[in-house]
DNA sequence: ATACATATGTTCTAATTTAGTTCTTTGAGT
DNA sequence: ACTCAAAGAACTAAATTAGAACATATGTAT
């Protein structure tokens, strides 16, 4: 009946209206559904308008009603409740995931907060910690493959040798070993087909010490 | 359904018409919402009529009727729900850690019941599971490493191509690649410089499907 | 009754902020 | 290559706010 996004919006309108009175504007809704932008918010909302879950008076400001709810909840989102309940042990820490990251070609290292991970609370140490999604292949050597998660450990200063997230130029971020040459520093990579990268030390900023990694099968 | 403005005048004129027994004028509305003009709260008032929350007789003073409210989750609801979604913590799983495995030649495969390793449960399915530390190089290749720790789904049976604990002439137990080949089974190791090894499929039982891993550093 | 005072509601303009719509581009997954 | 969801930007409309002028009741004093 509905897409998983169109249910999630939904009952999010509906519990946001009945908690506080008044209903949600695009943005809150973009936000609530992790998107960045808003012009998705409009497609969904039409979707539930024609399906008759709700009344959009249009072009007035956060006025939309919810008709009725549905009997049925898409069958994901089922799956997803019943992980989240089986989800956060006592013991479990939830680090918030940051995003894709580079081992080969810099990419996004990007906050969106809506994603968590959750981890046993003994595979930490003190500090802060996020976790990435890795993305790419220049770490293969160092058994850090496309689509392993890394646990990072937030850090601004790290050792010769220690594989680090550094952001070169304030732009782009990338998982790569790290060693002092004098007043440069060496990115390297561990995949032959990949090339060791020098930078003056003022271009480049240690975000984070790799701690631990998770990979999934299957 | 409403703008937060909006509700709060609603909300303004409710309480203000129950407790006092007359609405209130339009400087006292424009007083509590904290404007310095009380055009806005015509702008307000028509709008509240228009989505047929109040009534008004024009040119009357203190002439408004509240028909409707917005349907409210009691607060004392919300909050328990609240403090629900913050408790969420439910039961550490924890998994046994039998020991160590080969990746290189076989080694022990031995339960020490004692040791136990925690994960979050959104890591594991249905099914048994338990730990192997892995020792040895043999699966370098497929980024498992010597001391990694891997999550082993209990099984008998597998699919070609899966990463499985091989029982071999019930003795030695070691972490391949499987591969059938007839009425043979191939260990794969990924590691040029081991060979895969060839047995009749009786002489090898899988004890289990690697399900994940997990590595720390430092 | 007339005129005035007071309290209250209505309208208008205008500036500013917030919100909704639409269209084009991008990127991931067939 | 095709499709679809999402991102992004540009645009339009609505909401909010203020200030002032004006209108309409109602009561009071003459």
């Amino acid at each position: 009946m509905l897409t998983p996004k169109q249910y999630r919006l939904l009952m999010f309108i509906h519990k946001t209206t009945r908690e506080t009175g008044c209903c949600p504007s695009f943005d809150e809704m973009k936000e609530a559904l992790g998107l960045k932008s808003k012009s998705g918010i409009h497609a969904l909302l039409d979707a539930l308008v024609e399906r008759g879950f709700i009344r959009k008076l249009p072009h007035k400001a956060r006025a939309l009603e919810v008709l009725k709810l549905p009997k049925l909840k898409p069958s994901s989102i089922v799956a997803e409740e019943k992980a989240k309940e089986k989800l956060v042990a006592a013991n479990d820490v939830e680090i918030p995931l940051y995003g894709k990251i580079a081992a080969g070609t810099p990419i996004e290292a990007i906050a969106n907060e809506t994603d968590k991970i959750s981890l046993p609370a003994d595979m930490l140490g003190n500090g802060e910690y996020y976790a990435l999604k890795i993305e790419g292949d220049s770490m293969i050597e160092a058994g850090i493959l496309n689509g392993d998660t890394v646990i990072i450990k937030k850090a601004d200063t790290a050792q010769n040798g220690d594989i680090v997230v550094a952001l070169v130029d304030n732009s782009e971020a990338t998982l790569k070993q790290i060693k002092k040459d004098g007043t440069d520093v060496l990115l390297i990579p561990k995949n032959e087909a990949y090339e060791t990268r020098r930078f003056p030390a003022t271009r480049v900023k240690v975000q984070g010490i790799l701690s631990s990694l998770i990979r999934t099968y299957h």
